[in-house]
DNA sequence: CAGCCGTGTGAAGTTTTCGA
DNA sequence: TCGAAAACTTCACACGGCTG
């Protein structure tokens, strides 16, 4: 019994100690979690602090390279800063000043080498996509200018052509840029040569670019390229008019061998052998008969085999040409060559203006421009007004290189107010005094440099300022120690005082202001000038 | 983990600018 | 026009991240 008694006590202590131990372990949880729920508010907040600082910090940062290779946005920044004139030197510098300026810190750098490195890409991407346009395109037109520097020719090369905007679909004519190449020589075959160089390497980078493996069905080839060529725009030299007939006759001839290709690779061995028996035995017969062409080396047999073999693809183009409707051929033969607009202008300037020569010869009562002889031939036409009074060879050359009239007036005008040489003329004295006197900012028109217009305008500030013009002349007079003249002056004093040189320069004036500004307008509506900064000689 | 590709570095070479 | 200095370009090489 006692043992029982015993059991039952151990029992409930037991039983007690689990009950005291849950109730610790019950009060230390209760104040676990009103502790907790004091911490709460402040760990919240602490926590949408912290994210918030990681988000910021995150926000802020901005990392030029994704995965080892700079961002695409990165490298068209690049690129945009160096075609406006930042040196790859600073290009970096640049853009992590811009990035504090918007707040952000920017990761990464970028170095010279990777500036290069964008460019060339980018240029890559540029041919690219032109010889995507040019593959998508009907036709195109080329337009360029040629220049020297430092004894290499350089032409600078364009390209206009309808392409669809990827954005918005819309198709519309866009020029393209591509490049300024050096050129061996100024000729017109090196010319040709550079065009084919340049459409060769588009085709080549298309061809091999994963974009046209994606993408493009086929390959560009030059041939196909020229094809598409309907016309030439250039200035009116004749190195240019020569190189727009090469262009021209280069298009029949890829036109031809498109043609021929298509019609070959559409004909079977029954149709072509007729052909190439005809074009064998004209082969063989060039040679001087069989065994004459059995003598031939190897190589040199090949080299004609490969001739003959062009000229049938040729003859099959030009017949499937001729089998063509009229309006198929007229694209295919279509090949427009267009003129500089302002070099017309000009054409326009020199054809009236020896109109206007030749009317004094055939009026001889009407009083000629008086002649404005240099130092030199000055002594030698005394007494001398037209080829009438001339007695003698010396006079005659003499009289032959002496000018009159308005357009050496705007000449003499020119060197004297503002001559293409630096340390010759007034320059800023006349600046200086028409500041001063006119009240107005004014550099005479550049015809020291003979360039487009330029008469034109010369013939209307002298006709419109004449008597500042003579006052200008005066001061200049009266400055000098001498209280003389240079003899170039006192022939534009002589030239403002003539009633008939006056006359003509009203008439170029009158001229330009009501055709020859309004014409130049035209040329504005496709270009950015009005009138471009380029010689043309008289 | 080897090979490829893109990148940075620094030297060497070239061109441009500036002042006499 | 010349030479020095500055600015710029090119090149080889090493490094590191990515990919298969």
């Amino acid at each position: 019994m006692e043992h029982l008694g015993q059991q039952a006590e151990e029992k409930q202590a037991k039983a007690l100690a689990t009950i005291n131990a849950k109730l610790a372990d019950t009060c230390k949880k209760a104040s676990m979690l009103k502790k907790r729920d004091d911490r709460a508010i402040g760990m919240l907040e602490r926590t949408i602090q912290r994210t918030k600082q990681a988000t910021l910090t995150k926000a802020k940062l901005f990392h030029l390279l994704e995965k080892g290779i700079y961002k695409e946005a990165v490298c068209d920044t690049v690129r945009y800063l160096f075609r406006v004139g930042v040196s790859g030197n600073y290009v970096n510098g640049i853009i992590h000043v811009l990035g504090k300026l918007f707040g952000m810190d920017v990761v990464g750098n970028v170095s010279c080498s990777s500036v290069a490195r964008f460019i060339l890409k980018g240029g890559i991407a540029a041919k690219i996509q032109v010889g995507y346009e040019i593959s998508e395109a009907d036709t195109f037109t080329l337009s360029g200018d040629g220049t020297s520097h430092c004894a290499i020719n350089y032409n600078s090369c364009h390209i206009s052509l309808k392409v669809d905007d990827h954005t918005t679909g819309e198709a519309s004519h866009k020029t393209r840029f591509l490049g300024i190449m050096p050129s061996l020589d100024g000729s017109s075959a090196e010319s040709i040569k550079d065009w084919e160089k340049m459409l060769g390497n588009i085709s080549d980078l298309l061809s091999c670019s994963p974009f046209a493996q994606r993408h493009h069905k086929g390959t560009l080839h030059l041939a196909g390229m020229f094809a598409k060529l309907v016309g030439v725009n250039s200035d009116h030299c004749s190195k240019e008019k020569k190189d727009a007939q090469a262009l021209k006759a280069q298009k029949e001839d890829t036109v031809h061998q498109v043609l021929g290709e298509k019609k070959f690779s559409d004909m079977d061995d029954d149709e072509l052998l007729p052909h190439f028996i005809k074009a064998r035995e004209k082969m063989v017969k060039a040679v001087g008969g069989e065994d004459a062409w059995g003598n031939l080396a190897e190589t040199e047999q090949a080299e004609r085999k490969a001739e003959m073999f062009h000229s049938i693809i040729m003859e099959l183009g030009k017949e499937s040409l001729e089998l063509m409707s009229d309006d198929e051929k007229r694209i295919l033969k279509l090949f427009i060559w267009t003129g500089c607009g302002c070099h017309k202008g000009l054409n326009t300037v020199r054809g009236g203006y020896a109109a206007m020569v030749q009317y004094y010869s055939e009026h001889g009562h009407i009083p000629r421009p008086i002649l404005l002889a240099n130092q030199d031939n000055v002594a030698v036409l005394e007494g001398v007004t037209s080829e009438d009074d001339v007695e003698n060879e010396v006079q005659a050359r003499a009289l032959e290189m002496t000018g009159s009239g308005e357009i050496k007036c705007a000449q003499l005008a020119g060197a004297v107010l503002n001559n293409k040489l630096d340390k010759k003329g007034h320059h800023d004295l006349f600046r200086w005094w028409w500041k001063k006197v006119v009240n107005k900012a004014f550099t005479f028109p550049d015809t020291s440099n003979t360039r487009f217009g330029s008469y034109c305008e010369a013939a209307i500030e002298l006709i419109v300022h004449l008597d500042r013009f003579k006052e200008f002349l005066s001061f200049i007079q009266a400055k000098k120690g001498t209280h003389r003249w240079s003899h170039m002056e006192q022939n534009l004093w002589d030239a403002l005082h003539d009633t008939p040189t006056l006359c003509e320069l009203l008439v170029l004036g009158l001229y330009a202001e009501t055709v020859g500004k309004h014409y130049s307008l035209i040329p504005k509506v496709t270009g950015r000038h009005v009138m471009p900064s380029r010689r043309v000689q008289w």
